[in-house]
DNA sequence: TTCTCGCCGTAC
DNA sequence: GACGTACGGCGAGAAT
C-alpha cells in the first residue's frame, strides 16, 4: 500500500516579515535582535508538528535582480528598505534551519514565488498533495485539486472553492485579475482606477484578459478609456503577475527530505541567542562534553577491603562522603550504602542494603557503622560532601552524630555565587568542572518506574555513588580556594554558613509539635463554610462553576456577568486576583462571596488539611526542611511543609498558629527583630533622621509620617501612618511611584510627591540608593554588611525591564541579605549557648526575622535573656537591634 | 497517568 | 507594564 506523499512548501520571506513585526522586543544577551528568528522557527515547528509532511522545502528570496526587474525597472521599487534589525537576523536564521536538517532553498536571481511554483507543479504532476504556507495572495493562482494554501497566522486553508469564495474568481483567472487590478506591494499599476471590484466584474463577463481586451471598446466611461489606454502595457503586467513554474532547478521534490538535525550546533546557537524556549520546543539535548577521565570507582565487599579503607580514612587529611538511602525524607531514610573519596578520581562505595536477585554478599550494616562511628563523629576528621545536612540526618537515624562537616560543596557554591540558579551536585559539577555526572534518574529511573536505591544493581550503584563522592571532593578542591581568595566570602562561609548547617540540622530534627485534632476540627468547619459559600456563589452567578478555577471564574465574572475589567494578567487574561476583586466587591456581592471562598479554601487546603499529613508518626512532630542554598539574598527557605508562610494577618489564619504547641511542661517562646531591614537601611545610609528616630525608640512609621506630612508626632493620623508605612516598605523593595500608587490607591502625582518628600526629609537615603546602584554597575554585584555578594548581571542589560529589576534587587538585597546574615549569626550563637548551659530549650523554627523556641517552663526567664542577647548582639550596627519577645502555650499566644 | 505552566495567595 | 524574597495548591493542557 503506497500512501500519497505530501509536500509542504514554505514562503520563508512571508514568515520572516510576519515574525519580525510580531515580535519586535526580543533580543539575545548580546543585544542581537532575535524576534524574527524565534518567530519563524516557532512557526516552522508548529507547522511540521501539525502537518507531518514527508517532504518539506523552505524557500527564501535570494539577493539580486530577477527577470521581473529586467522587464520592468519599477518592479517593487516602492518597497521600503529592509530594516537593519531584520537583515542581521537572516544569516543566523538560515544557519538554524540548516542545522535543523530542514531543506532550505535559495536561488540567486530567482524569486521565491517562482521556486515554489515550479516545485509545486512538479509535485502535482507526480500526484502529490502540496501545501504552500504563505500569506501572499499571489499564490492563489497556483491552487488546484492538489495544491492548497495555508495561512499559518490565521490558521486558514485556501483550496479552489476558497479562492472562489474570496475573489469571486477561480484560480486560473487570478493572473488576469492581478494584471487588471494591479499590485501595490509589487508596484505593478494595473489599469488605473480599476480595483478588485471592476476586475472581477469584467473577468466574470468576458472570462479572460484576452476577452476583456477584445471587448474594450464596449466599455464606456472613464474606466473604459483607462482600459483602452493601458492595453499596450497589459501583456507586460501579465508576465509580471505570473508565477513562473518552469524554472530549471538544481533540485527536485525528491531532494526535499528532512535530514537529521545537528543538535550540538543548535544548542550552542540557541543558547548564544538566549532562545531557550527553542531548545525546549525542538527537544534539543544539551551536548555531552564528557571529559575522559581515568577514574577508579570500586565497591567494598569484604572485611579486608573495608579495614584497609578504614585505615586510609583515619589518616586522610580530608574525605568526601556521601550516603545512599531509601528515602528523600530525612527523618525516615535508612542507609543503603556509603561512598567515600580521599583523592581525585578515586572513590569507594560500601553497599550495605542492596536487595535484588543475585545481589553479591555485602558487609553487615551494623558492623560497618560501628566501625566507622568514631571516625564519623571525630570533629578533627574533616569531611567534604554535597549537602551534608542531609547525610547528618541519615547518620543520626542510625545513632551517629556526623562531625567535622566543615566543607559542604553545595554551600561553597552558594557563597561564591548565590544567583547561579541551582546548587545541586550535577549543576555545580557542570558549572565548575564541566562534568556531566550520572543523574539519579540514570540509575534509578524516574516517575512511576523509579526504583529504590536498594534495588539498583551494584554495578550502577558503585558508579553513581562513588562518582558523587568523587565529584564533591573535586568541587571542594576547586571552590574552596576560590572562597579563600576573597576574605569576606571566606569569613561568611567559615563563620556563618558552615556552622549553621549543624544548627539547622538540629532545628529540623527538633521538629514542631502540632495539635492535629485542632487542625482537623478547623478543616471540618472550613468544609461547611465552603459548601455554604459555594452554593451562594452559584445562585448569585446563576450557574455552577469551579470556584477554584481562575479561568472559569474569569468567564463567569467578565463574560457572563460583564463586570468591568480593571486589570489583566501578564498573559492578557482579565485578572481575578485579590486586589482586583477587592475593588469590585462593594458593587457586586458575588465578588465578596468569591473572596471569602478563596481565603477559606486557601487556609483549608494549604494549612489545616496539609499540616496533619506532614506529622511524623514516630515523633508526633512536623519536620520541615530548611534550604540553605536557595535564595539569591541569603535568606533561608523552608519546604515540606513551608513553615515560613503560616498565616498571621487574619483572625481565622491565626487560629492555625494556635495548633503549633509546646508539650506539657513547656512554653513556646517567639522572638523577632523589630524593623530590622529599616534599621539596616539607617546604618547603611547613615541618614541622621532615620538614625535619630531609631535612637529615640520611636514608632518608625509614625516618625516617617510626621516628617513627610510635616506634623507633630502626636498629630499623625492613622491614614498618614498607613501611607508612611507603605513608603517605608516600598523603600526596602526599590519602590517606584507606580507601585506606591497601587498600594495606597492614590494618584501617581501624589505618590511621586510622597516619594520626593521622603527623599527630601531623608536625603542620605537617596544618596545611598544612588550609590548602591552605581556600585552594582561598576562591580557587577552588591554586598551585605558581612560581605555576602549578590551578582547582578542584568544591571547593564539593554532590556529596560531587566535592568530595572536588577536595580530594585540592588536596593533590596543588601538589606534583606544583611538581615539574613544577622539572624543566622544569632542562631549559631544561641544554639551554642543552649548547649553550653545545658538548658532544656530547643530552637524549633526560623521565619526570616523571627526565632521560635520550645522552652521548659522553669527556664523561660533564663532563655528569654539568652535569646534577647544573642539576637541583639548578632551585629554591631550604628542602630541598636531591637528584639520583641513573647511566650505562650502556642505560637499565636507567643506573639 | 504524570508533568509543566500560569495564576493566585500565604509569609517576611 | 508591577515594590524585594520565597513555597505550594489548583486547574488546564501537554506529554506519555
Amino acid at each position: 500500500m503506497s500512501e500519497v506523499k505530501s509536500l509542504v512548501l514554505i514562503d520563508g520571506s512571508s514568515y520572516l516579515y510576519r515574525a519580525f513585526y510580531a515580535l519586535p522586543g526580543l533580543t539575545a544577551p548580546s543585544g542581537q535582535p532575535t524576534g524574527a528568528i524565534y518567530g519563524v522557527l516557532m512557526m516552522l515547528h508548529k507547522l511540521i508538528k501539525d502537518e507531518r509532511p514527508n517532504l518539506l522545502g523552505i524557500v527564501f528570496d535570494a539577493p539580486g535582480k530577477t527577470f521581473r526587474h529586467e522587464l520592468f525597472p519599477e518592479y517593487k521599487a516602492n518597497r521600503a528598505r529592509t530594516p537593519e534589525d531584520l537583515i542581521i537576523q537572516i544569516e543566523p536564521l538560515l544557519a538554524a534551519i540548516e542545522n535543523l536538517g530542514l531543506p532550505l532553498i535559495r536561488v540567486n536571481g530567482v524569486e521565491a514565488d517562482d521556486v515554489i511554483g515550479t516545485l509545486a507543479k512538479e509535485a502535482e504532476q507526480r500526484g502529490m498533495n502540496t501545501l504552500i504556507a504563505t500569506s501572499d495572495k499571489d499564490f492563489t493562482q497556483l491552487v488546484s485539486d492538489k495544491i492548497t494554501l495555508l495561512d499559518t497566522m490565521k490558521n486558514r486553508l485556501t483550496d479552489r472553492s476558497g479562492v472562489i469564495e474570496k475573489f469571486g474568481l477561480p484560480p486560473e483567472q487570478i493572473i488576469d485579475f492581478l494584471t487588471l487590478s494591479g499590485d501595490a506591494s509589487d508596484n505593478i499599476p494595473g489599469v488605473p482606477t480599476v480595483g478588485p471590484k471592476t476586475a472581477v466584474k469584467w473577468l466574470q463577463q468576458y472570462s479572460s484578459l484576452a476577452g476583456v481586451i477584445e471587448h474594450a471598446e464596449e466599455i464606456s466611461g472613464k474606466v473604459g478609456e483607462a482600459l483602452r489606454e493601458s492595453i499596450p502595457r497589459l501583456n507586460l503586467y501579465q508576465q509580471l503577475a505570473t508565477i513562473d513554474c518552469s524554472l530549471e532547478l538544481d533540485c527536485t521534490v525528491d531532494d526535499l527530505v528532512i535530514r537529521e538535525s545537528k543538535d550540538d550546533e543548535l544548542f550552542a546557537q540557541f543558547k548564544n541567542l538566549g532562545l531557550h524556549a527553542l531548545i525546549k520546543q525542538f527537544s534539543i539535548e544539551e551536548p555531552i562534553t564528557k571529559i575522559r577521565r581515568d577514574t577508579v570507582y570500586q565497591g567494598i565487599l569484604t572485611k579486608k577491603e573495608f579495614e584497609a579503607l578504614l585505615d586510609r580514612l583515619s589518616r586522610a587529611e580530608v574525605t568526601a562522603i556521601d550516603t545512599e538511602t531509601t528515602s528523600l525524607n530525612y527523618m525516615q531514610a535508612e542507609i543503603v550504602g556509603i561512598s567515600v573519596a580521599i583523592v581525585s578520581n578515586e572513590a569507594y562505595y560500601i553497599p550495605l542494603m542492596h536487595e535484588y536477585d543475585g545481589v553479591p554478599n555485602q558487609l553487615d550494616r551494623e558492623y560497618v557503622l560501628q566501625k566507622l562511628k568514631p571516625w564519623l563523629e571525630d570533629k578533627e576528621a574533616k569531611k567534604i560532601g554535597h549537602n551534608l545536612k542531609y547525610d547528618s540526618h541519615i547518620f543520626a537515624n542510625h545513632g551517629i552524630e556526623l562531625n567535622g562537616t566543615d566543607f559542604d560543596s553545595m554551600l561553597e557554591s552558594y557563597v561564591l555565587n548565590s544567583t547561579a540558579t541551582r546548587h545541586n551536585l550535577n549543576a555545580v559539577a557542570k558549572r565548575y568542572l564541566n562534568l556531566d555526572t550520572t543523574s539519579y534518574e540514570d540509575v534509578a529511573g524516574k516517575g512511576a518506574k523509579q526504583i529504590g536505591f536498594n534495588q539498583v544493581s551494584l554495578e550502577d550503584a558503585i558508579h553513581y555513588a562513588a562518582e558523587d563522592a568523587d565529584v564533591s571532593f573535586q568541587l571542594h578542591q576547586t571552590l574552596h580556594p576560590k572562597l579563600m581568595e576573597i576574605n569576606s566570602l571566606a569569613k561568611l562561609y567559615t563563620d556563618i554558613e558552615a556552622p549553621l548547617l549543624k544548627v539547622l540540622q538540629t532545628i529540623e530534627r527538633n521538629g514542631v509539635l502540632i495539635d492535629e485534632s485542632m487542625l482537623q476540627k478547623q478543616s471540618d468547619q472550613f468544609a461547611i463554610t465552603l459548601k455554604e459559600l459555594e452554593s451562594k456563589a452559584y445562585s448569585l452567578a446563576g450557574a455552577e462553576f469551579n470556584l477554584n478555577s481562575p479561568k472559569q471564574l474569569q468567564e463567569i465574572l467578565y463574560d457572563k456577568l460583564s463586570l468591568p475589567i480593571l486589570k489583566k494578567t501578564p498573559k492578557g487574561q482579565p485578572s481575578t486576583a485579590e486586589s482586583v476583586l477587592q475593588r469590585l466587591a462593594e458593587d457586586f456581592p458575588i465578588v465578596q462571596t468569591i473572596l471569602n471562598y478563596r481565603t477559606t479554601a486557601k487556609l483549608k487546603t494549604t494549612y489545616t488539611d496539609k499540616l496533619p499529613l506532614m506529622v511524623n508518626q514516630d515523633t508526633g512532630r512536623v519536620h520541615t526542611s530548611y534550604h540553605q542554598a536557595v535564595t539569591a539574598t541569603g535568606r533561608l527557605s523552608s519546604s515540606d511543609p513551608n513553615l515560613q508562610n503560616i498565616p498571621i494577618r487574619t483572625v481565622e489564619g491565626r487560629r492555625i498558629r494556635q495548633a503549633f504547641i509546646a508539650p506539657k511542661g513547656f512554653q513556646i517562646l517567639a522572638a523577632d527583630y523589630s524593623q530590622i531591614e529599616l534599621r539596616i537601611m539607617a546604618h547603611n545610609s547613615q541618614d541622621p533622621g532615620l538614625l535619630d528616630a531609631f535612637q529615640a525608640g520611636l514608632d518608625i512609621h509614625q516618625a516617617t509620617a510626621a516628617e513627610i506630612f510635616a506634623v507633630d508626632l502626636q498629630s499623625v493620623s492613622a491614614e498618614q501612618r498607613r501611607s508612611a508605612k507603605a513608603i517605608n516598605f516600598g523603600l526596602i523593595y526599590g519602590m517606584s511611584a507606580f507601585g506606591l500608587t497601587r498600594q495606597l490607591g492614590i494618584t501617581r502625582g501624589d505618590a511621586q510627591e510622597y516619594i520626593e518628600l521622603y527623599f527630601a526629609r531623608y536625603p542620605k537615603v537617596k544618596e545611598y540608593m544612588d550609590a548602591i546602584r552605581n556600585q552594582a554597575r561598576e562591580s557587577g554585584f552588591v554586598e551585605t554588611v558581612f560581605g555576602r555578594r549578590l551578582y547582578l548581571p542584568d544591571i547593564d542589560s539593554r532590556n529596560y525591564q531587566r535592568r530595572q529589576y536588577a536595580e530594585r534587587s540592588a536596593i533590596n538585597a543588601p538589606m534583606q541579605g544583611t538581615a539574613a546574615d544577622i539572624i543566622k549569626k544569632a542562631m549559631i550563637d544561641l544554639e551554642q549557648r543552649l548547649v553550653a548551659e545545658s538548658i532544656n530549650a530547643k530552637i524549633i523554627m526560623q521565619v526570616h526575622d523571627e526565632l521560635v523556641l520550645e522552652v521548659e517552663d522553669s527556664s523561660v526567664g533564663a532563655v528569654s535573656e539568652f535569646v534577647t542577647e544573642a539576637m541583639g548582639k548578632a551585629a554591631d550596627l550604628d542602630v541598636a537591634l531591637k528584639v520583641d519577645l513573647g511566650v505562650g502555650e502556642n505560637w499565636d499566644q507567643a506573639h
